[in-house]
DNA sequence: AATGAATGAGTCTTCATTCAT
DNA sequence: GATGAATGAAGACTCATTCAT
């Protein structure tokens, strides 16, 4: 990764030790959000980031490398807000749908807060193999998650057991985050009840759990 | 309005009269779509293009305005092939769950002999709000046109009468492309057979067409 | 040295084709020099030397990849007129001290009319490998013309037989190049008459020619 | 001259009074020659100082006010090794030759020992003008000791009674520290002692020393 | 006296676009 | 219509230096 002659400090995605170091890059992630959302990721200079965060130019560099780097710090940011749908726990005394729908209210809340920059988040993926790698590993994550709770339903009989559950679950979960996409970036007319009410109808359908 | 000062061709996407601006035109879209395909969008270099097509650095100007065009310019080159499925002819002998595997089929092997420049248009729509505005005008139309089918064969009784057919539409046309893109772009395992046939099923079950 | 993702036109060192390109180079190449006599290598700025020219920033570019390379360019300039001294052809009707002296009249004249370049190019041939490499080269190349001639007054039986040639021709002819600049990049008071005499005084008594 | 406001402690070369900055200055001096050895006086970051020293970076500013004041520095650690040949006492017993011998066998063994600084002092006096006006001061006071020894061994009948001592003393001493150049840092493939004999020889028969 | 994060002036370099030939 | 050298605005990035702790 690095040889013998690299001796730079090469600033990492690590929080500062000291407090005053924490307190610029916090101001940076902030005004990187702010700016990325405003201009988009290409659009977005450095020192727009650095004016917005009311620090010199240079202090960017103390802590991140390059655009990419404060991106990926604000994704990681609004990482616990993004979990996608998965579920819960299937055990709980609500049936299989209103588990679905919970899951879904929770994800397409969060998206629906943080639209500018998911949509942002599609985007830059595709210009950066590493946080392409990133998105990819978090939908097989969510994916693996969702063909759990398939595998569980089928076993009880209560889901399509012709369905391979791997690939269902990314397909509905592509479903999902397409229409979020589609309702809250590009502001297709639907309510947010009737999203989610489409979406936990056309997954219960989908998974044949329909009487 | 105008004056004799105003000497400008204003290069439009319309094909050049003489034989001559055809070939070179043609060169540059042809340059264009491998330059996009092998650097991406935002990579892509005017001088790049210029130099695969084999002409001089100014005649891309006299055909395109700039970068955006000439994208346009190969979007448009694909359109034919690149029609989302629009489930052809209800009344066809084959039944509903056929046609939909078949629109299927073409749109799926579609997207994957265009598969590196399809990604592109999706990551360059958000870029550019002028190619955004037509993306989503040719998901509203693939939609409508879905959107026929499935009040159709909820008219017969074939499908769940409780679905509102556009937003479905929408979502299940989603799920496809999301996963044409997942499979043929990202190279998600999966054969093109179990492609179509995870589609289809799905696309099916959400329909309530099973039996 | 370069692979297959280097699709970048590289210039080079070489003239080029039209005759507006070579009018922007020569411009370059003068403009570089000047600059470069005045500010020192390290202190030149690109853009001092695109206006020194009269061209633009970008100019530059299209010639060279760097301020190395305009400065390689400026050092081919001169590369005839500053030839170490060669000695001439030692069949001449002169003696060999005679031979020795019109050599270093010839070089140290040379050396004078391009002090302030010839000091640069001792400064800069140690900060880049490339340059440096050229002039050890050239340096090797002068000094084995020398040690050819050394070897033949030896043969003579005019000069001292137990000197090495090579070295010896090494160490005299760093001895003049070292007090050309001397003399004429820090001034150390010295008319060309007597630095003339005091070289060629000091490489006749060397070689053991002086009776 | 002074006002209140004016605290600087204005930093000079002197040893600093404390233990503990005179133990700061001295990693400081060492760091530098490290790193101006391996990266050369141009690429030399006042940073990779530091770290190489192990102190902060603002500790440099407490001892050096620069650059050049730390080279400086390094400079004069190595003033004693550094001497260049000043043919010790012509009345030992030995004869001419031999101080000259004697006198090179310890400039030589110096420069070896030191080739990649000493290289460095040639670069950076090209750049820095204090440093050259040093150096130029140490090289004629280096000549006139040497012309000292020409001027008795002409009174004594020894030497070419027709050299002009002076000059003559800093052609010689130019040639011997290029040769020391050209073979500790440049890799000249000559030993030792026949670097050693070479300048020895040619010393000996430019001052017409030889019998 | 030491520290190291913050600073921003200073340059290099790129590349879309123009236009004389 | 074609050409490709020229252009210069725009931004990224570096690093010597400061100063609050």
């Amino acid at each position: 990764m690095t040889d013998a002659t690299d001796t730079e400090p090469a600033p990492t995605g690590d929080r500062p030790a000291s407090a005053r170091g924490r307190r610029t890059r916090d101001a940076l992630v902030a005004g990187a959000r702010t700016v990325f959302e405003r201009d988009g990721y290409a659009d977005a200079r450095i020192t727009d980031i650095t004016a917005e965060a009311g620090v010199g130019t240079g202090s960017f560099y103390t802590h991140f490398a390059g655009k990419d780097e404060v991106f990926a710090a604000v994704m990681a940011e609004l990482q616990d807000e993004m979990l996608h749908p998965h579920l819960g726990d299937h055990t709980a005394p609500e049936g299989p749908v209103d588990s679905i729908r919970r899951a879904h209210v929770a994800y397409l809340s969060a998206y629906r807060d943080n639209a500018r920059f998911m949509a942002l988040v599609d985007q830059v993926a595709a210009l950066d193999p590493g946080l392409l790698a990133a998105r990819l590993a978090r939908g097989d994550a969510f994916a693996e998650r969702n063909a759990g709770l398939i595998r569980r339903l089928q076993d009880q009989g209560l889901a399509d057991p012709t369905l391979d559950p791997l690939p269902t679950a990314h397909a509905l979960n592509a479903m999902a985050s397409r229409m979020a996409n589609l309702v809250f970036v590009h502001a297709y007319p639907l309510t947010f009840d009737e999203l989610t009410d489409t979406i936990t109808h056309l997954w219960a359908n989908a998974l044949g759990l329909a009487r």
